[in-house]
RNA sequence: UGGGCUGUCGCCAAGCGGUAAGGCAACGGACUUUGACUCCGUCAUGCGAAGGUUCGAAUCCUUCCAGCUCAGCCA
């Protein structure tokens, strides 16, 4: 059988029977899910779906001080059900408070956890370092009725934070730092939200694999970050004793997306100092932000199925994923011609004040989306791209002499450049062939290149603020034109999400080629926030 | 610095002792109303390095190198 390595795993511990499959998506609610989180859900829900299991949805939201964590549900929520997924169960680790002080009550009593007096800097002395063993607390040896009554008492709330702890007692000299006596509870006096009446907090080395054996979760899958906390996972789940099935962790490579904005705490303060709007900012890459840049989860989907699953941590540059959005995209979005760069062309053999209108397919690839029709005159813009008066080897576009489609129009050969006295071109001049007119069925002769345009006298200017994108040349938005240099492709329902409309900026062909947003020169002008610079920033803020 | 993990083409990634899958990118060609799309074809005597075991090694052993990660009462 084929598959990643956490199918076979899968596999061989279920057997036949994979419809038991349990997963989980344990976010800790703190901020917007990004693609690196999406990596996380699309394991944990489709490897689910894929083996007729299930898969849960759980907050992970044991340290009562975090903030925003309704929001941050909320978000999570949404991005899911964007992705396409539903949850079987929906759950908060602290709906587990009770059950959890039960099972450490039980540790304490078989002598595997003990209450520590010791305060946080004697914590970090005693707990030695990676080359020194730890010492073993002075508080180790109590007894189970001593660690019981304190344990109460801790619960009480007779205790200020941090005075004392309850620890896992393992082995102070383990090479793995983890599993030097961890503290499993701590006191805080903070109320939380979602469960009232606690001042004792379990930590998420202790919460997190019981939490799973209480769902019956059977594979616990999560990032190579935490495979040094496996030993401890497995030894919470063994020493409290009892659950069938007993969940096992398995770690995956995290994605690393170069030349994306990634982490939450640096997208924090990106908000905070005002550099970008919000969470859901489309020049993010949080499923929000995606979402609202007009990606839609089906090129997520493909892309997390072609980066793969494996160990390694995957260092994937963000085109690849553009590349995944154009492919799904392209299948039936509307494609239109728009022009970034103008530079105007003159068909000097074009009746004056002439107007007529094409018809123009509105997806090439797929005849059933209908044609459209768009006007085209004497005067047209074209991409400055599109013409040189020196064309390099294997040039098919315009340059003096040469013969090319506008496409969906006429062939047109160019004949003279006009220049102003810098010598800087302000026109291009060229005859069209009538005889050459798109769907004639002229095949006399062919060209080589084929180049985009609009009719000047239609086309009206990019809108000049920071969020501003180009609209479509159709017939509901005669206004202006959207354009696509390579794929052609305008997704559909990105504008029809209203929020777009303050959608972002960028450097349009670095940021993404192909997309529907554009930079505009007085943004740059005005020194406003790009993506470039905000990369540049990010590598400058750890 | 001790531990853990990772290291196979530019980027991902199969492979689990029998003689290096696949995808993306790139390149060559065909086709084409964009150079996109599609279709053909090319693309690792090589698997971080060096030794060793074996008839045979990316796969086993040894040593070394590089990257990531761990010393929160965060997750």
């Amino acid at each position: 059988m084929q598959g990643n390595f956490i199918e076979r795993h899968i596999q061989e511990d279920l057997g036949a029977d994979t419809q038991r499959l349990q997963t989980r998506f344990p976010p800790e609610p703190s901020g917007y899910p990004h693609i690196g989180n999406a990596k996380g859900i699309w394991i944990n829900f489709s490897l689910a779906a894929q083996f007729g299991g299930k898969c849960n949805l759980r907050i992970d939201d044991t340290d009562p001080t975090k903030e925003n964590m309704a929001a941050s549900v909320e978000a999570l929520k949404d991005g899911i059900r964007w992705m396409g997924f539903k949850w079987d169960g929906f759950f908060y680790a602290s709906n587990y408070f009770d059950k959890l002080y039960e099972f450490a009550v039980t540790l304490i009593k078989k002598g595997k956890a003990y209450v520590c007096d010791l305060d946080g800097e004697q914590l970090r002395d005693y707990r030695g370092s990676f080359t020194q063993p730890g010492k073993n607390s002075p508080f180790r040896e109590r007894s189970v009725e001593e660690n019981l009554n304190l344990f109460t008492r801790m619960k009480a709330g007779e205790f200020e934070n941090g005075a004392r702890t309850l620890r896992a007692k393992i082995d102070m000299a383990s090479p793995n730092m983890n599993m030097r006596d961890p503290v499993i509870y701590r006191i805080i006096h903070h109320e939380h939200y979602n469960a009232p009446g606690w001042c004792i907090y379990p930590t998420y080395d202790y919460a997190h694999p019981l939490s799973d054996a209480i769902e019956g979760i059977t594979h616990s899958l999560c990032g190579v970050e935490f495979e040094d906390h496996r030993p401890l996972y497995e030894w919470c789940v063994e020493n409290v004793g009892g659950f069938d099935p007993a969940p096992r962790q398995i770690e995956f490579g995290e994605l690393n997306l170069t030349n994306a904005i990634l982490g939450k705490r640096f997208i924090r303060k990106l908000i905070e100092d005002g550099v970008i709007g919000y969470w859901d900012d489309p020049r993010l890459v949080t499923l929000a932000g995606m979402r609202r840049r007009g990606y839609r989860p089906a090129a997520l989907h493909n892309f997390f199925e072609a980066a793969g699953v494996a160990k390694s941590i995957a260092n994937v540059d963000i085109s690849v994923l553009e590349q995944f959005v154009r492919d799904d995209l392209a299948q039936d979005s509307k494609v239109v011609m728009a022009v970034l760069d103008p530079i105007k062309l003159v068909i000097t053999n074009y009746p004056e004040g002439q107007t007529e209108m094409l018809e123009m397919p509105n997806n090439p690839k797929n005849p059933e989306m209908g044609t459209r029709q768009i006007p085209f005159g004497r005067e047209l813009y074209i991409e400055a791209d599109d013409f040189t008066e020196t064309p390099p080897p294997k040039y098919h576009r315009l340059y003096p002499g040469n013969e090319v489609r506008l496409a969906g129009a006429y062939f047109v050969t160019c004949t003279n450049v006009i220049k102003d006295e810098s010598g800087k071109i302000t026109e291009i001049h060229a005859t069209y062939d009538p005889a050459t007119k798109s769907g004639s069925g002229f095949s006399q002769r062919k060209v080589k290149g084929t180049i985009h345009w609009v009719c000047a006298e239609r086309a009206v200017p990019i809108q000049a603020n920071l969020y501003s994108y180009l609209v479509f040349d159709d017939e509901n938005a005669e206004e202006g034109f959207v354009f696509n240099p390579n794929s052609l492709v305008v997704a559909e329902n990105a504008l029809a999400e209203p929020s777009i409309k303050q959608a972002a900026p960028d450097d349009r062909f670095q940021f993404m080629r192909n997309a529907f947003f554009c930079l505009d020169a007085k943004d740059s002008a005005e020194g406003k926030m790009t993506f470039n610079r905000i990369v540049e920033l990010k590598s400058s803020f750890k």
